[in-house]
DNA sequence: TAGTGGTCTAGACCACTAC
DNA sequence: TAGTGGTCTAGACCACTAT
C-alpha cells in the first residue's frame, strides 16, 4: 500500500547497501562504517538521511554507534540459546555454555500485593510481598533485567539475605529450602523502556524479548512472579516438548 | 551513561506526555491525536522533533499514523494468547477463542534443501522441499508470516493441492494422514523485515516475535520446519511445563 | 482547496574522543 | 584542534484525504 517494492527510500537504499557491505565483510566486524559525513558525501544525500539509514543497521542490531569515535560493526555471532525447562534456571543455562555470569540485584522493596499479583500467587489483600530487580550479566555486559515478585509469607526476613546478592536461587535454596518449578512462561517482543534501554546499555527501539513467568513449589502452589526482559536479537529461547 | 535520568530530550519528553494522555483516557481509543503541526505549536518544537516523538508512540504501538488523516490511537487490548503445546496449531487456538481467522498462501516453491534444512529435516543432498509462505489473519488482519519447510518425500504432488489452499494441516490430515506434532520452538525477538513489514502492513522498527518450530511425526521423526514472525507486543506466546 | 502525514535538504550547536 | 556522533531548527516538496 504505502511502500511498493519499485519505491526505494532514500534511507533504506543506504541500510541495505550498508547490510550489504557487512554481510559481504567489506566492513569487518569490530572495525568502523565510514562516518556520516563520508556516507553523506558518497550518497551525496543530507546527514539526517543518512543517519535514518544508520539508525536502521543500528536497530537491528548490526552495528553500536559510539559517540565522538564511529559506528562499529557488532559481532552478530549465533544467538545466545538459553533453554526454558521445568527446572533450568540462568544461572545453570550459562554455566553450560562455559559463559562467565554475574547477578546483580539493582533495587527492590516490599509493598502490598497489586490485584494481578494477588490473584497470579493466590494471595489476599493485606499480603506483602518482595519485588525485586535483577540486572544479569554476561562477559560483564548487561544482558537480562528481571522484576521478581514473590510473597513474604514464603521468604519471611528476606532483606537479611539481600546484602551481598548472588543468587536469588542460591538464596531460595540455602535459606528456605524451596526448590522452585517453572509452570508456565509467556513470550512478547516489545521495545525497551526508557529505563531499561539505560541499564542494559541499548538505543532505544532495539527490540527486547520479554518473558513472564510463573514458577511453582515441586507440590504445585504458586511461589514466585516474574518478567524477564533480553535484548531480543542476540539471545534465543528454546522450549522442548 | 549517555542518557542520565534528569537529561531530558526533547522527542522523548514529548512522547512521554502523549503517552499519558492516551492512558488517560484524554486521547481516547480510535481517535486522533493532535496533528503534528498542532503539536509542534504546542510544544514549541519544530516538526521533526514532534514526528520523534511520534515515531516512537508508533514504534510502541499506542497509535497508527494514516497518511492525509491523522494519528490515530490504537486498542491495546489485552494481547492475544497463543498457547504453545505439542498438539497445538494457529487455527484451534484462534477457534478456541472465537477469533475469526484465516490462511492464505502468498508464495511457493519446490526446491533443493539448503545445508541447515538438510541438517534439521534429516536428508540428503539431492533431496527436495517445498516451501511454502502463508499469511494469517484474525478478522481480516494480517497478523503472521509463516516460512514452512517440508520434504518433498514427505507430500508427493503437494502442489495438486495448493490451490484453493486454505490451512496446511487440513491438507496434511486430509491428503497424507499426517498428523504433527510439535518437538521444540525457539524465539526471539527482531525487527520486521522490509518485505514483512510491507505484508504485515506495519510501520519500520515495529517489533516481531519469531517462532522457528520443529514438527516431527507422532514417531519422532522430523516433518516439518517453520519460522513464524508475529506482532509482537500485541501477542504473546505461552507454553505450559 | 486545505490539512495531514512522509521524505528529504540545509545547517546549527553540542558533547565526546583523539591527537 | 579536528573529527565524530547526538539533538534540534527551518523549511521544502510530495502524496493522500476530506470537502
Amino acid at each position: 500500500m504505502k511502500r511498493s517494492q519499485e519505491m526505494s527510500l532514500r534511507h533504506l537504499e543506504i541500510a541495505e547497501y550498508l547490510i550489504g557491505k557487512i554481510c559481504s565483510g567489506q566492513y569487518a566486524v569490530n572495525e568502523k562504517i565510514p562516518s556520516e559525513n563520508e556516507l553523506c558525501r558518497q550518497f551525496n544525500v543530507n546527514r539526517n538521511t543518512v543517519r535514518l539509514a544508520v539508525g536502521r543497521l543500528t536497530n537491528l542490531g548490526w552495528v553500536t554507534p559510539i559517540h565522538g569515535k564511529g559506528c562499529y560493526v557488532n559481532q552478530i555471532p549465533e544467538p545466545i540459546v538459553y533453554v526454558l525447562s521445568s527446572k533450568t534456571r540462568f544461572s545453570e543455562n550459562m554455566k553450560k555454555q562455559g559463559l562467565a555470569h554475574s547477578s546483580q540485584l539493582i533495587d527492590w522493596h516490599k509493598a502490598n500485593a497489586t490485584e494481578g499479583e494477588q490473584k497470579s500467587l493466590g494471595l489476599v489483600d493485606t499480603d506483602l510481598v518482595y519485588r525485586l530487580e535483577i540486572l544479569r550479566c554476561i562477559d560483564q555486559k548487561p544482558v537480562s533485567i528481571t522484576t521478581t515478585i514473590i510473597p513474604e509469607q514464603e521468604v519471611p526476613l528476606f532483606e537479611e539475605h539481600l546484602t551481598n546478592f548472588q543468587s536469588l536461587y542460591q538464596i531460595l535454596i540455602e535459606h528456605y529450602q524451596i526448590h522452585p518449578v517453572r509452570a508456565k512462561s509467556s513470550f512478547q517482543a516489545s521495545l525497551a523502556s526508557l529505563k531499561d534501554a539505560e541499564l542494559l546499555d541499548l538505543p532505544e527501539n532495539v527490540p527486547i524479548l520479554q518473558i513472564e513467568s510463573m514458577m511453582n513449589h515441586p507440590a504445585g502452589t504458586p511461589l514466585e512472579y516474574s518478567v524477564a526482559r533480553i535484548r531480543g536479537d542476540m539471545h534465543k529461547c528454546l522450549v522442548e516438548f
